[in-house]
DNA sequence: CTCTTTCTGTACCAATCGGTATGTAATGAT
DNA sequence: ATCATTACATACCGATTGGTACAGAAAGAG
């Protein structure tokens, strides 16, 4: 119809995403995403409409990434145990190769937007919700196959796991020692038995 | 020597708190901090230094609040599990008597400031380090009086509990449907069995 | 009372903030 | 080839950012 994009939009995207994971939504400039996207700032607010518009495409995209992710690691694993215990590992080693420190996204959003807008609350616990759902499914599986007790409460421990990886992956931020993490962390799994 | 102070720094520091709890270091600009601490801009720049150096204030002020504050409730408590009911039923209702989704200041630098400045990596790693610690005495005493099982790991319990309170945390700040929440913790606190 | 010291309040600083107006270049449709 | 449409790039907008210079006011020391 007219000009096409000269740029990639989800190509952009993952740049923006970089930088909203690094500094946070706040201390990010529209200077700094323009820079890292590779694009100018007409074409930013053209394309994704602002700068909360576009932090809102950038978690949306991310959470898909990281649910997607998360699940694909623990449908791989060899047992439910196992499969708890790479789950964790992958965030104490920082999950997608990424540094460490940066934790997750949508933990990082839950601290810094959720409280002061409905829109982020909502999805970072729509977030939490998936995640739970993942493990609740995953201890379901090993209840049926023997490999769990079946005197577990499955959606209760799920929730439990689930807000433990939160608290794991803000503790990864301080750059904690890592022998206590992964200490807490076997602790942490024994609610499994 | 010259003329005082107008104004009480602990009353203004507390005002500061105030505000960098409820948004958070980046969306608190310096005309937001004197207007909540009843002071002129330069009273600001004397009496702490820079933005910077009042929120160090500010933190430190605040932990050790804190620290006494959830101190004094576990001793106040009839037994260990009490103690920790009550530790983690202060998180779900917002300790402090605060409004619950602002969750803890502590909490909070680590996942916005802690990432980018190795003072506040340091400052939040060490005070999650004193809660364990306070933790893991409290177990400790519980094991020594009977009422819990010798078996326990007390400083890898203490670790694990203090991790998953770092994320009711962070949950809270989404406003979680409040049965969750409360089956989670009820989970989590099989750590002490 | 005078002097020195330190505080308060106003007014200001350059820099940056998020967001846009505008002119030009590039494209597809006709 | 022309034209309508859209993207790009520069340059700009008022507002706000963290931080200060400076003048006047207040208080203790002598």
């Amino acid at each position: 119809m007219a000009r096409p994009r000269e740029f990639d939009e989800q190509q952009a995207l993952a740049a923006a995403m970089q930088v909203f994971w690094e500094k946070g939504y706040e201390a990010s400039s529209i200077s700094d995403l323009t820079s890292r996207m590779g694009i100018q700032r007409p074409s930013l607010y053209a394309a994704f409409g602002g700068k909360k518009e576009l932090f809102e495409a950038v978690l949306g995209s991310y959470a898909g990434m990281s649910l997607a992710f998360i699940e694909r690691r623990i449908r791989s694993a060899a047992s439910v145990r196992e499969a708890m215990r790479v789950y964790f590992q992958g965030i104490i080693e920082g999950a997608g190769g990424s540094n460490p420190d940066l934790g997750c996204l949508c933990v990082n959003t839950m601290v810094e937007l959720a409280p002061h807008d409905v829109i982020f609350a909502q999805f970072t616990r729509d977030y939490q919700l998936k995640l739970t759902e993942l493990l609740q499914g995953t201890i379901e599986d090993g209840i049926r196959t023997g490999e769990l007790s079946s005197a577990l409460n499955p959606a209760a421990v799920a929730r439990a796991l689930i807000i433990s990886a939160i608290g794991l992956s803000v503790t990864m931020k301080a750059r904690p020692d890592r022998s206590l993490v992964e200490n807490a962390v076997t602790e942490i799994l024994t609610l499994l038995e």
